[in-house]
RNA sequence: GCGGAAGUGGCGUAAUUGGUAGCCGCACCAGACUUAGGAUCUGGCGCUUCACGGCGUGGGGGUUCGAGUCCCUUCUUCCGCACCA
């Protein structure tokens, strides 16, 4: 039979199904190996080719790893919780468990077409109860834990109530909110129970506080900072702006260095790594004080301003002091006369958006308070100013400025006419701010002629000597805002009595989200819960925000080890036998959202002993994006005695029209194609308006254009306007619809753009799986290009691996299509190639290097093909090496060669001898002075010194030479490469 | 501005990691078989030249017997971050 694709790969996928062939060994004799994919977010538009490519990546090494004796797990499931259900629930009423129910089926159906190997029994979706369970469980332990800087992990909230109990606050070396008061053992046990409450809040590692926070008032709710994406927010773009509100966030700060230090422990793309360290943000500076001039400023309720600077060395350099016009103490420093200025500044900056305030960059804006500090080193006065180039959510929200040294300080001094003093010999500050750290220091008192280091020591010394200042690490990461007003998300197992948050009780979790009649905030602008009718906890009122995307895919992966624990999110044995991720495939997109949150709770569950390991992802890979690849006609609509026609020009003609001269070159076109044209009228309109000829470029959809040329008929076919539509063909002919014959093709102009519905550039895996099968599109989709290379979806070209395939099949068939197959002993030639591709994919699956390894296959089926090779031992060694990139085909061969239906995928990949792969005969290049003149059998059995003897004798080798001797002979790996004369 | 990745035929790509540049596939050209071909098979296919040959991995320079690969410099594209003190 010919290779049959769909009821092979349709009978396949029902075998597996069955019997539950890729069903993981919850304990196993054979070591494990843990292979995931990010689970998507089920969106209404099902999957697109690129969606898959990452899966099909995965599914090759699960398959493969299962060949090669591991127990592997290659779990799947959805993120199922999320916005655009959501806002499809808003506008159609239609219940988001219901949509997302029906996209779940559609992706499933999709997936299965595919052929991967998950194992499905243990299938998650982070929306269902089951499940949430767990996501709200683990916000309570966090909501139960704070973190202690002395043994650098999280603790039970608990055993800080002791330490307040027995020695009150002293000695605590906590992360916590800067409010945080000290107390004695006494004032503690004095204080109300809700007052207690209020101060264990600071120190919870997911916490109630006043915050600034992302607002999306068209989405009506908060969004994190990796949500935000130039002042608009990542998921339909609408405007995002800085707003107080009471809000929960997760502690993640407690984590930076920890999050930073395991980057060098993990297996991850190095890109991915950076922007992680970015994000994170680490530097290493001081924190100084700069006490007020209370001689020559008002008086205030805090008598200093803190700084904090990676330059502590330049400190006298200062000339003024700028903080962030949201810092708390403007309205204290401001004096009468200043209040109007700093009042006007306030104002404005306030109108600016985020995205203005970046816009503006380059302008130079600021107030003065008409306050002063003094210089803690040498006691000068220091003007204090307010800017917008200080910002209030990063260090203390005040600088020193050193305009000699800092770029920004050095454009606010010369604009506002402050001083400029070099502190470093060699600086040049004629133009602009010198950064540098070479060179001794000058008009630095105790600190002149000392280099970098040391005034950077000396400096810090004494301001600890004086109580003001010391070295300090500052992160640029913000604890993580956890509370979203939306309605279709896990809600926050929390309920409050006199104000204040209490956990509900274990027992009563999950805590179901409840029915609503409409899925929009109610008309006092509270998130939809408050529409749920019935809601209550029997002590108060429930948290009425849900939580963000991110907390339900934070720990799936632990989910997966054990899937219907109902008693933990995993056992403690699953957990010890499966421990981490070995092989984790995904986008980059990831970076500072999941991939970041996921090794933060990883490292919390670690803390309090739930899990094994300190990092959750062993090996990360990026799969590339897939783009679009549009395709484009050109309509030239032509004003014919006031008529329009319009004919659609093949490229290269539609270039030519383009380049061509207005009037003269176009008729001369119009002319060259036959297409008739009244000129007279042409004229008599106005030319500038482009009325009478112009060109439409239009989108058409790529499925009806096969290699950039379009399938004419189906064109006219796809739309009425489409009907008669009249092609100018690449070679200058014409195609109407009653003209019959053509004799050229129409092609199509290119451009890569976002895969998009309006774009018509979306090729949907299930019209290739239809046309060619899923082993084609697997094995087409690695065929592509490198893994992690972006690229443009091309299907052009599909056919090369389609024919690739039937080659295979053929192999196994005699010309009437039946199977046969020889038991003869293998031949040399036949054993090479195979041995040759056993190692190749071995290798090449190893570091991920797909691609490569379909042009092996293609290449050894070439071979066995020219050596008409059929013989069983060695198409059996190919099945099982193919099986991985083309399951379906490999599976049916399996069978035809009389093995046991299933036993393909944990048969042994075969063993590579390399003694198949040594050659008798070497052909040598022979290069003399670096360039290759010949290439010369040489026999290996030869000693390198026999080598050399008989390519020396060669007699075209002597001719070359000259009768010359060789000055050098070049011999690499026992082989000579070149002879310089 | 800072950080990262990458530039190779008409196209997607490959190159044993310093050793014959262009494997494999697409497209294209020629031929065979065919009533037919959007089927199959065979051959060709970097540029240039009738040929011998010459030139070729974004540009320029360097190291080396030998460079797509290493070093310096420069240009271009993509990605990430961006007033971070």
């Amino acid at each position: 039979m010919d290779y049959q694709f769909k009821d092979i790969e349709q009978k396949w996928q029902q075998f597996w199904a069955d019997n539950q062939t890729f069903k993981a060994e919850d304990k196993s004799t054979k070591p494990k190996y843990y292979v995931l994919d990010m689970f998507p977010y089920p969106s209404g538009a099902g999957l697109h080719v690129g969606h898959p490519l990452g899966y099909i990546a995965s599914d090759i090494f699960a398959r493969y790893k299962r060949l090669k004796g591991f127990n592997v797990l290659h779990p799947m499931g959805y993120d199922s919780f999320g916005l655009p259900a959501e806002q499809y629930a808003i506008q159609t009423g239609q219940h988001p468990a219901v949509t997302t129910a029906d996209n779940i089926a559609t992706y499933r159906r999709q997936l299965d077409q595919i052929g991967f190997s998950f194992d499905w029994s243990r299938e998650v979706r982070t929306s269902s109860p089951d499940y949430y369970k767990w996501t709200q469980w683990i916000f309570m332990q966090l909501f139960n834990s704070w973190y202690n800087k002395d043994a650098d992990k999280a603790q039970s909230i608990a055993k800080l109530v002791e330490h307040f109990e027995k020695n009150g606050s002293a000695g605590v070396n906590a992360v916590c909110d800067e409010e945080a008061e000290t107390f004695t053992a006494d004032e503690w046990k004095a204080k109300s129970a809700n007052e207690q409450q209020q101060e264990l809040l600071k120190y919870r590692l997911t916490y109630l506080r006043e915050s600034t926070v992302n607002w999306c008032a068209a989405l009506g709710t908060v969004l994190a900072n990796d949500e935000v994406k130039d002042g608009f927010s990542e998921r339909g773009g609408y405007p995002v702006e800085q707003k107080k509100m009471m809000q929960w966030s997760m502690r993640i700060t407690a984590y930076a260095e920890r999050l930073l230090q395991g980057l060098d422990k993990i297996d991850w793309p190095e890109p991915l790594k950076e922007m992680q360290r970015n994000w994170i943000g680490k530097s290493t500076g001081a924190s100084v004080r700069f006490p007020l001039d209370t001689q020559n400023s008002k008086p205030t309720t805090q008598n200093y301003i803190e700084v904090f600077t990676t330059r502590v060395d330049t400190i006298f350099g200062v000339t003024f002091l700028v903080i962030a016009p949201e810092h708390e103490l403007v309205a204290e420093l401001t004096t009468p006369a200043q209040k109007a200025e700093i009042d006007a500044y306030i104002a404005q900056t306030k109108k600016k958006s985020e995205l203005d305030r970046m816009a503006d960059a380059k302008t130079v804006s600021g107030a003065f308070t008409g306050s002063f500090v003094v210089n803690p080193l040498n006691g000068e006065k220091v003007q204090i100013w307010i800017a917008d180039y200080v910002l209030a959510g990063y260090g203390t929200g005040a600088v020193m400025a050193v305009p000699s040294g800092d770029q920004r300080d050095y454009l606010f001094a010369k604009h506002f006419n402050l001083p400029i003093v070099p502190i470093i010999d060699i600086q040049n500050i004629e133009t602009e701010a010198d950064p540098t750290k070479e060179g001794k220091y000058i008009n630095s008192d105790f600190a002149n002629g000392l280099d970098y280091k040391a005034a950077t020591a000396a400096i810090i010394a004494k301001l600890e000597e004086l109580g003001l200042g010391k070295a300090k690490i500052n992160f640029r990461m913000r604890d993580a805002i956890f509370g979203r007003q939306r309605y279709w998300g896990e809600p926050v197992p929390v309920y409050f009595k006199d104000g204040l948050p209490h956990l509900i009780s274990e027992s009563d979790l999950p805590l179901l989200l409840p029915e609503v009649d409409k899925y929009l905030p109610t008309e006092s602008g509270e998130p939809p819960l408050a529409r749920a009718e019935g809601w209550k906890h029997p002590d108060g009122d429930y948290e009425l925000s849900t939580m963000p995307g991110w907390a339900g895919s934070s720990f799936y992966w632990y989910r997966y080890m054990d899937a219907h624990n109902d008693k933990a999110f995993a056992s403690k044995e699953a957990i010890e036998y499966w421990k981490d991720v070995d092989l984790y495939i995904g986008g980059s997109e990831h970076a500072t959202g999941h991939l970041l949150y996921s090794r933060f709770w990883n490292k919390f569950l670690k803390d309090i002993d739930l899990v094994i390991e300190e990092e959750p992802f062993k090996k990360l890979i990026n799969q590339g994006m897939i783009q679009g690849r549009s395709n484009f006609v050109y309509r030239l609509n032509l004003v014919n005695d006031g008529e329009v026609t319009s004919y659609y020009l093949s490229k290269s003609k539609y270039e030519a029209w383009k380049k061509a001269d207005l009037f003269t070159g176009e008729q001369e076109l119009l002319r060259q194609w036959n297409i008739p044209f009244v000129w007279e009228v042409t004229q008599t309109l106005v030319p500038e308006s482009k009325q009478l000829a112009y060109v439409s470029e239009l989108h058409v959809d790529v499925n009806i254009v096969n290699n950039d040329i379009l399938d004419i008929k189906k064109f006219r076919e796809s739309r009425a306007e489409y009907k008669d539509a009249v092609f100018v063909l690449e070679d200058g002919s014409i195609s109407s619809p009653t003209g019959g014959g053509r004799e050229g093709a129409y092609i199509c102009g290119v451009e890569v753009e976002k895969m998009s519905k309006s774009k018509f550039n979306v090729v949907n895996p299930d019209d290739l799986i239809a046309r060619y099968g899923a082993d084609t599109l697997r094995m087409y989709e690695m065929f592509l290009g490198p893994l992690e290379q972006s690229k443009p979806w091309n299907t052009n070209g599909i056919e090369g691996v389609f024919k690739f395939l039937r080659k295979f099949w053929r192999l196994f068939h005699n010309e009437a299509w039946e199977f046969t197959v020889s038991g003869a002993e293998p031949t040399k030639a036949e054993l090479k190639s195979l041995h040759k591709i056993i190692r190749k994919v071995e290798e090449d699956i190893e570091r991920f290097s797909f691609n490569t390894s379909v042009s092996s296959f293609m290449i050894a089926i070439n071979e066995l093909t020219d050596l008409k090779c059929n013989n069983r031992a060695i198409l059996q060694d190919l099945v099982v090496v193919l099986s991985s990139y083309a399951p379906h085909i490999c599976e049916e061969l399996w069978v035809m060669l009389g093995n046991q239906p299933g036993t393909l995928s944990y048969a042994p990949y075969p063993k590579f001898n390399p003694a198949y792969l040594v050659e008798d005969e070497f052909a040598y290049p022979i290069s003399i002075n670096g360039k290759t003149k010949m290439n010369l059998n040489v026999s290996l059995s030869l000693e390198p010194k026999e080598i050399e003897e008989f390519v020396l004798a060669n007699t075209d080798v002597q001719r070359y030479l000259d009768g010359k001797q060789p000055k050098k002979v070049i011999v690499v790996k026992g082989r000579i490469v070149n002879m310089v004369v």
